[in-house]
DNA sequence: GTAGATGCAAACGCTTTGCCGCTTA
DNA sequence: TAAGCGGCAAAGCGTTTGCATCTAC
């Protein structure tokens, strides 16, 4: 993959973000470094980057999707309702391992968990 | 709220399935009873139903949202990656009462999880 | 020098809205 | 009969694509 101040400034924006970044957020973010960056040029790095495996896809329930650094691992997070910023977690208090059969018969492959509230700063 | 068929059918489309289902399986459904169902009528009908408490929208991380009878309950979604297909489960593993805080002061109100791998027709 | 990347604008798909004729109460 | 509803088509809006230009390697 190519190296340009573009590509850049947006995995940039990505890697020093406090969680994850929507396609709108990364674009103001590496606005802010890049003048006249286009949005198609954000959707096509960021195709590019989960392709390459820099970032991954971090789909929250009725949010658009947001992407962060793929070396982080598995984690949940927190999505605050005051301020709408979305937070990584540490924990992860789902104990239920890959291969579990639930009754109904349903194999578990993976989990996806979201836990909303208020940040601390909202909630000062 | 007027009481017609077509809403009859969308409200018993929802209500006879076995998980939430989406804008496009709505329409099918009941399209099956009301040949010439337009889809605006669905988007308007289910944006009626949730005003009127009837029905509930559920989201889940990647997916388009779909909607459910309101008087179920707290429950989490198994989705089926083989069929696509998403069921309502009875199980809760997340042991995380409202009113906790994580560290780095975040104040949990609620949760969503989703459990991902293949249901029982696909698993066989 | 050339394949790949960018910016702009048009195309696209899903959702919403306007309009008008029809239906329910 | 009158307010609400349904169907159709157009408008919106976020995402993707085409194309000509530019740039990293």
């Amino acid at each position: 993959m190519r190296q340009t101040k573009q590509r850049n400034a947006i995995l940039g924006s990505i890697r020093s973000a406090e969680g994850p970044l929507s396609i709108a957020q990364i674009h103001g973010r590496a606005g802010e470094k890049i003048p006249r960056l286009g949005i198609a040029t954000v959707y096509r790095a960021v195709k590019a980057l989960r392709e390459d495996g820099e970032i991954v896809a971090v789909d929250l329930p009725g949010e658009e999707p947001r992407y962060e650094a793929a070396d982080i691992g598995h984690h949940h997070h927190f999505c605050c309702r005051a301020c709408g910023q979305t937070y990584d977690l540490g924990v992860c208090p789902v104990g239920i391992p890959r291969g579990t059969m639930l009754p109904g018969g349903y194999t578990v492959e993976d989990h996806s968990l979201t836990l909303y509230g208020r940040c601390a700063a909202c909630e000062a």
